[in-house]
DNA sequence: CTGTGGGGTATGGTCTGACCATATTGTGGT
DNA sequence: ACCACAATATGGTCAGACCATACCCCACAG
C-alpha cells in the first residue's frame, strides 16, 4: 500500500457537532437578530450531550458574534441572536495586531486603497448619498470644536472616514474598515498627539468632502491620498520603502494619473 | 440623582479574566507560533478557577485562531500557538455570508479593487517577486491539465490570485483575501460550472501573469479587471446596476484612465 | 547491539450533578 | 391597586470522575 495519500481521521469534537446543528437551525428556521435560542439545558437534552459541550459551542458562537447571552428569566434572557456581527471582526484584528503579525504600513496602505476607492465611488453619484454626506458634515463640524481632546478628534475622524466607505455601498468593506478603525483606535490617538496640530487634517477633510459633494472623482481620490500622507508622514518619508522589504510605494503610482 | 447616564456594571465572567491573563502571558513572555501553553489542569490550578472556565477560554482562543489543541502527550501536544491566524477570519466571513448580510457583488467588487491594486504593485517590481511569480506559473500549469474537475480548478485559481495579493507584501490584505476565498469556495465552484468553459479564464490568467512579469502596471490592472468581468458576467451585465441600489459600477471608472 | 512490545502518564474531551447569581413571573397579603 | 415575597428559568461556575489518545521509557527478546 502506498505510504502517502493518507490523512489523519478528522476527529469531530462533540461541541463542533453541536455548533453545526445550531447553525443549521438558525438557517433552517430563518432566525433573525433578536430571536432566542433554546436554553442550554434544553439543547443539551435534545442533542443528548452534556451541558458543558453546549456551553463550549455557545462560547464559539459568541466569539463569532452570532449570539449574546444574558442571564435571568423572561423572553429576552438566554442566548439571543445578536445584530452586531462586526465586533467579532474587531476582536480578531485587534488580536492580530497585538500578536504583531501586521504592520502599521499594511494598515495605512489598506486604508489608502479602500478609502480612495470609496471616495471615488461616492463622488460619482453624490446625489445618492445624502445621508452619508450629512454624517460627514456633522463630523466635520464636531472636529472644529476648540480644545478638542485627541480621543474625541479620533472619534469624529473615524466617523468621517467611515461615512466615506459607507457611501460606497459595499458592506464587506464597511465591516472591515469599521473593525480596523476600532482595532487601531489607540494608535490613531497617538498619531494625532505626535502630529500636534490637526489643522492640516481638518483642511484635508473639507477638501475630500467638497470633492465628493461636487462629484469630482479624481480630486476626491487625490484628496484622500494626500490626507493620509499628511496624517502619517513617518510612513511616507522620502526614503523609498525604508522598512518595507518589497512593495508599498502607494503614492508614486496610480496608473494613468 | 439623574436617571440617565448609568450603565449596568460589566459582569466579568471568569473565562474572560482567564482569557485576558492568557493573552497577557502570550504577549509578556513573547511566545511565538509553535510554543506551548500550560495544560488546562495546570492553568486552572494556578488561576484558581475550574477547568471548565479554562476550557471556555481555550475555545475562544481557538475560535480566534490563536491556539490549536491536540490531545496526547509529548512536547507538541496540548494548546499550541498556531501559525495560521487566518482561519478565524474564514469562519467569520463564512458565517456572515450564511447569514446573508453580504452580497456577491460586494465580494467581487472587493476582489477587483484588491487584486487590481496588488497586481499593479507586483508589476512595479517584478524582479522582487520571484517566489510569487513562480507560484503563479505553477498554478497556471496546473490549470492547463485536461479534464480538470471544477473543484481543482478553483483550488489552483485561488492559489494564482492569492499569489498576486501576496506579491503586494501586504499581510493584512493577504489574510483577508485568503479568508474570503476560503469562505466562498463553494460559490466559486458553482460559478465555474455555470461558465462551462475555462478557456477564457486561463487566457486571462496568462495575460495577468505576463503583464506583471513584464512590469506593465497599467496592463496588469486592466487584465485583472477584465478577468473578473469574464468570470462573473452576470454581475457586470449591460444593465446598469440592476440590483445594486447605489454605487458599484466598478469598471466604467478609474480616474484619469 | 537492535528493536519491539507494553506499561506508565500527561494531555485534551466529555459527562454528571450540584450550587450560585440574576432576573422575570406569579401570588398572596395589605 | 399596590407591594412584598416566593417560585422559577436562565446562564455561570465548580468539583470530580472517566475516556481516548499519543508520547515516553524500559524491560525483554532477538
Amino acid at each position: 500500500m502506498s505510504d502517502a495519500g493518507w490523512r489523519p481521521v478528522r476527529r469531530t469534537r462533540t461541541f463542533e457537532e453541536v455548533l453545526a446543528q445550531i447553525e443549521e437551525r438558525i438557517e433552517a428556521d430563518g432566525l433573525a437578530p433578536g430571536d432566542r435560542l433554546p436554553g442550554e439545558r434544553r439543547l443539551a437534552e435534545q442533542l443528548q450531550v452534556s451541558r458543558a459541550s453546549v456551553r463550549e459551542a455557545m462560547r464559539v458562537l459568541e466569539t463569532l458574534g452570532v449570539v449574546s447571552s444574558t442571564v435571568g428569566r423572561g423572553p429576552d434572557a438566554g442566548a439571543v441572536l445578536t445584530a452586531r456581527p462586526g465586533s467579532a471582526l474587531t476582536d480578531l484584528l485587534r488580536l492580530h495586531l497585538r500578536l504583531s503579525s501586521l504592520s502599521m504600513r499594511d494598515i495605512i496602505d489598506t486604508r489608502l486603497m479602500v478609502e480612495r476607492w470609496s471616495a471615488e465611488h461616492a463622488a460619482r453619484h453624490p446625489d445618492r448619498h445624502g445621508a452619508e454626506l450629512a454624517a460627514m458634515e456633522r463630523a466635520l463640524e464636531r472636529m472644529e470644536r476648540p480644545g478638542l481632546p485627541p480621543e474625541e478628534f479620533v472619534e469624529d475622524d473615524t466617523a468621517f472616514h467611515l461615512a466615506i466607505v459607507q457611501a460606497s455601498g459595499n458592506r464587506l468593506l464597511t465591516a472591515v474598515m469599521q473593525a480596523l478603525r476600532d482595532s487601531v483606535r489607540r494608535y490613531a490617538v497617538e498619531a494625532i498627539v505626535r502630529l500636534g496640530d490637526t489643522a492640516i487634517l481638518r483642511r484635508d477633510h473639507r477638501r475630500i468632502f467638497e470633492a465628493i459633494k461636487a462629484g469630482d472623482t479624481a480630486e476626491a481620490g487625490r484628496a484622500v491620498a494626500d490626507h493620509l500622507v499628511h496624517a502619517y508622514p513617518e510612513l511616507f518619508g522620502g526614503s523609498p520603502s525604508s522598512s518595507a522589504p518589497h512593495g508599498a510605494c502607494p503614492l508614486d503610482e496610480e496608473p494613468g494619473r
